[in-house]
DNA sequence: CAAGCGACTTGCGTTTTGCAAGCGACGAAA
DNA sequence: TTTCGTCGCTTGCAAAACGCAAGTCGCTTG
């Protein structure tokens, strides 16, 4: 008899079946925890927040990453006005649980990099599925 | 009086003082970790086993991270033969300690993402300082 | 002594990044 | 009521990074 999720296929487009690789194929790049940490841990929600930060990551590929972010189901995009149309995005449980990610890394550069400073406004995000 | 620390320079070439972006500056693409879970998990040493991996990591890029990851300080390369030379990279407690990051985005891949698999073969890494 | 192997380097075409500028719909100011 | 400014993007383009293939160097092995 076969196991259930025996051949549980490979992740579409994805390297290889180790987590870690599937999680970069995802979140494996400069900017895109970045927007997630403004969105988790800085309560932020509209595209001019993100660009404020201070990395000042270019437009479009804020852009760019957000619709990413939504196409793999981490953020959600709801419209709050029609016109002209003007958007807030809100994590999803899927993306919120990247907070022990975010965490670890956070403590990782505490306590590895010096001048590292810790962000005082620290919001709970709202989570819509 | 001054405090100790209190104008502690920003991290040289970092995009900010947030501790999540100087982390991103150092690993935030799609191939760095994965050679740190290859040392770290995997028990891998050499280019050749790096290479050897199910992702299949072209060999410049491979020679590219092996250079940052040792200019950063979270390897260290050690020849263990002269002619030719041949070297195996140990991680340092610096390395070492991206641990908690790896386990962290592991279990939010198995949580998240179906079709992953934990690598059986898992190996103390040694760390070298 | 030809072939193979490990650990890279080099070339080169493709993709991604990053900077700047533009744009459409408004709201506020002059 | 033109003009200005803002917000949330899109577009163009040059520069950098990526990824594939091939080459190199110094042994080692048949």
């Amino acid at each position: 008899m076969k196991k259930a999720k025996a051949n549980a296929a490979p992740p579409e487009g994805s390297r290889s079946t180790c987590p870690i690789a599937n999680v970069l194929d995802i979140v494996g790049d400069k900017w895109t925890l970045l927007v997630v940490r403004d969105l988790l841990i800085l309560g932020k929600r509209r595209y001019g927040e993100f660009q404020n930060s201070p990395e000042a990551i270019p437009t479009n590929i804020l852009a760019d990453r957000l619709k990413r972010l939504e196409a793999a189901g981490l953020i959600r995009k709801e419209l709050y006005q029609d016109n002209p149309p003007r958007a807030e995005y809100f994590l999803t449980r899927k993306g919120a649980d990247l907070g022990p990610v975010l965490e670890a890394m956070g403590q990782w550069a505490v306590r590895h990099i010096p001048g590292v400073v810790i962000p005082e406004q620290i919001v709970p995000a709202e989570i819509r599925d």
